[in-house]
DNA sequence: ATGAAAGCGCTAACAC
DNA sequence: GTGTTAGCGCTTTCAT
């Protein structure tokens, strides 16, 4: 034994406390310094000679010491813990619409969330208190906030920093927002359609009141106004993917038929596609076709259909930045909204003069 | 001002404590009652008269309070936070290669989570301790974990419950784990293929040694031998998008061309199929096709694409129950193995007599 | 039926 | 340089 004797008897020197587990004090025991040293040769502050630090950290490992997240969390009022928070429709408590867009999107603000050192808990957008408070956050990411979110509105009252992917409606108070230029998307694929000689462009779009369907919606309008074309549109409650092959369906068979669609949710490509050859209509000759969508299978398609991205990773990638800077108060480099340029791929369905397309022969494998 | 006097002093008079947020003591203060009665009578605990608890909620309800979920992780030793975990492939750290699967998976699991009042937190795979240490967990859900995986390692010496989506391989101590029976449900779908009229059935498999990749595998190979047929398969590394479609084509543009592709992943009945156009083959004609996937992409693609699907809302909603069972010490009902059963969902593509399929006409719309 | 007091394990301020 | 001390805000005996 060495000096072990002259610091603080605990409980530590008696018996493990929890459960086996070593504790800090079992540490600075085993390691003749106390609980203060322990504290800052582990977590790099003070100013302890090298050695002692190189002896402590030691010890610590050979014991199996783990601090406690918990107690670290009370002391120091910091949990590196970031509520995300996806807007649910209907009853389902996790309606995941635009699945490709918010897997996408969460796992890059996952990742730039462990970059710093924080990790994300998944919460639901209801403000059910038993589980919203039981949970010790730091902040929170919301994914397209409905106008007077209640989760919103009760986490800023708390003082904890909130940022929305999507532009906020109403004077909902976030800290800080991202999202995409929705409008300015939408009245580029119009024009882009019309460039490929479409006269009559359709829209495939939501009953839901999110601020991505309403914008969208509008400047379709809007652009059909200035053009001077008469709306062709078909609303369905996004949630459900049923009534979008139906509403798909609905628009090819209206009289004033469209020769072009865009179409504001991912799987309306391949109901688009599908709807299209039940009618003996051609893509891209006899319909051009666009949709927004992160996946990837719209390259495959049998013709490959042109997308517009959203980018959900530079967007998830931002939010967490936003967030972790208002935690932390470090001066956010950028502006506090933030607004990401979307892209559109243009692929077969929205050319007219499609790009040769003959069969190729095996391309001889790279790997094998 | 009541009985406050006699009852503990404390700063909550003087001042209000973190950033004016009410703590339980201010509570205390303004019922006139002691914070041992505020405590039990929110958490529903001891005897007090209806009237106190009545009263101490009213309370706290007018002062905003929130109990401190640091506080309380600290004091119980529950946080109500299980971890969810995702093997990565090469470097990304998060590359959740079955999209689908993983997403309707973990949605289940934050739903059935949710349900019985905890939240998820996704971690890494890898064991940077900076994190894992840094949040506090009752047990951890890990997908797909690897042999000897570190993480686990870690998580069961601290003497947290570990559940695993997959069965874990070697001698990983998992409390407890939830998979599909991969060896019969390929040897389900060889079957079925056979059945079908192929004669020589091909394999997209995957140059990962994950247990899914694997099992699969030589299920296949035993099949084959079995039958008599000589194995045609190809591999590829399955996070890689691109490198799919090139062993799709590979498979194809092979001398011993099959008649019948099983893909193991996702994307895989996209990239068969653009694959087969380039060849000229007819699906299901001259090539039978049938893909793992939970994406309903295949059920409008041209043809539409028979799927096996693993179910992944049941395997997220039983792998959250056998850990949270595990964490409260509750007699879980079923074994401590849970074999979820697959569901092949037959299409076009596997049928040698496909069904009708004439143009239909416009169906009347049910909704508008 | 209600209250006082003792910590949960750690960090930070301030002695020495 | 290193140790002592005072809590972070709550739950939980135990005493009244």
């Amino acid at each position: 034994m060495t000096a072990a004797g002259k610091h603080q008897v605990s409980r530590a020197q008696t018996r493990g406390n929890r459960q086996g587990r070593a504790g800090i004090r079992d540490v600075a025991a085993a390691a003749g310094v106390s609980i203060t040293t322990v504290s800052d040769a582990l977590n790099g502050k003070g100013r302890l000679p090298d050695a002692t630090r190189q002896h402590v950290r030691e010890v610590a490992d050979r014991l199996g010491y783990r601090p406690s997240a918990a107690a670290r969390t009370l002391r120091t009022g910091k949990s590196g813990l970031i509520g995300l928070t996806v807007t649910t429709y209907g009853n389902e408590p996790f309606t995941f619409t635009e699945f490709a867009y918010f897997a996408e999107m969460a796992r890059a603000a996952t990742s730039a969330a462990l970059d710093r050192g924080y990790a994300l808990v998944i919460l639901p957008a209801t403000s059910r208190h038993d589980v919203w408070s039981n949970v010790a956050l730091d902040g929170t990411v919301v994914i397209d906030p409905s106008d007077q979110d209640p989760v919103v509105s009760e986490l800023v009252r708390q003082g904890l920093p909130v940022v929305s992917d999507g532009r906020p409606a109403g004077s909902l108070p976030v800290t800080a927002w991202v999202d995409n230029d929705h409008e300015a998307a939408v009245l580029g694929i119009l024009d882009h359609l019309a460039a490929a000689g479409a006269r009559r462009i359709g829209l495939l779009t939501g009953t839901t009141t999110d601020t991505y369907t309403r914008l969208s919606t509008t400047a379709y309008l809007r652009w059909c106004r200035r053009i001077g074309q008469d709306p062709v549109y078909e609303e369905y409650p996004a949630h459900d993917p049923c009534a979008g092959a139906v509403a798909a369906d609905r628009l090819l068979a209206r009289p004033d038929r469209p020769d072009a669609v865009y179409g504001l949710f991912d799987p309306n490509g391949t109901d688009l596609l599908a709807a299209a050859r039940r009618y003996g209509l051609r893509v891209p000759e006899d319909l051009l076709l666009v949709c927004c969508s992160e996946s990837t299978v719209y390259a495959t398609t049998e013709p490959p259909i042109t997308t517009l991205s959203l980018k959900p990773r530079r967007i998830g990638t931002a939010v967490v930045q936003l967030l972790i800077d208002a935690i932390e108060s470090v001066e956010t480099t950028g502006p506090i909204e933030q607004v990401i340029p979307t892209e559109l791929i243009v692929r077969t369905s929205s050319q007219r003069r499609p790009p040769r397309r003959t069969v190729s022969p095996p391309r001889p494998s790279g790997q094998g």
